[in-house]
DNA sequence: CGGCATCCTGTATGATACTG
DNA sequence: CAGTATCATACAGGATGCCG
């Protein structure tokens, strides 16, 4: 049988939850349609019918969440020149945006994984074609397992000083 | 000022789209309150009472949430003896949950550097003090950029062939 | 093609109250 | 402490139709 055991840890801080950061991301990229967008962002979609047909959203729904994709700086609507000569708008990646990258990696690997999904394709290394993952490291690059994670409090927060 | 120049690239394969994982993994933790309760048991929390007053969620929500991540084997409950003599009720990540870890760390990072919060608390490699990061690699070790990523067709996959 | 406006339904979540 | 039940609200998202 695969291990599946406890891992004895500390509870973090209770001041890690006021301000969470995961809490803001989940406002801003939470819900099905935003995340599915970026993931199309990071496939290579530009244009709005594009995002539409290959996210499988209404047209009103992409119309919301691209807009405020763009106002949270994850993707920025640029014109382009069109093989006519009309001018067209397309989204793509600003680099806040293409930081998320680890985000949509993460998910992906997980579900493949453990949401017993049939995937159809793969997400590879162009130089040597091997599978592409994340990894969970400090700044030395040692990898580091739920066993050796550490919550801190950071030393020039004050919970509530006198100033 | 810091470059924020377009990427250029392919666009992925259409049949990615279809059974997507991270669509999947979003139908499971895709709301703010399912994250921030795996954000919670990473953090260390297992009982009831302190995932309600931690996340900041009512118990009606906690209740559906950890319900469905105990169904969906990212949590189990387990009974633990309190100094008490009664049998108390716990909730710890499985195996599956543990493999999670790279979405939460990655959530977090990207909010704390683009989504402008106060973060009072750091997550550090207990051996060396040093902050945890996800990386995005492939199977060499090979850290991979955006630039270098490449969404190939699995061969054993039909699109809709005769069989 | 690239949207925006409107209507309608389902889900997420808070508030409150009740149970063992 | 550890939930469950009920009610009410807010938001996600589909369907439809209109506009440049």
């Amino acid at each position: 049988v695969v291990q599946d055991e406890a891992v004895p840890r500390e509870v973090a801080p209770r001041q890690l939850t006021t301000g969470c950061p995961i809490d803001k991301t989940m406002g801003i990229v939470g819900s099905r349609s935003a995340m599915l967008i970026m993931r199309e962002a990071f496939y290579g979609t530009t244009r709005f019918d594009d995002f539409v047909a290959r996210v499988d959203i209404a047209p009103a729904t992409a119309s919301v969440h691209l807009r405020d994709l763009v106002a949270s700086g994850l993707l920025a609507k640029e014109p382009y020149r069109d093989s006519a000569t009309r001018t067209r708008w397309g989204y793509r990646l600003t680099r806040s945006g293409q930081d998320f990258l680890p985000v949509v990696i993460a998910l992906f690997r997980w579900g493949e994984q453990h949401a017993d999904v049939e995937v159809g394709t793969d997400i590879v290394h162009d130089e040597c074609g091997t599978p592409v993952w994340t990894t969970v490291v400090c700044e030395h690059g040692h990898d580091v397992s739920l066993g050796s994670l550490q919550f801190v409090a950071k030393v020039d927060v004050q919970l509530d000083s006198g100033k």
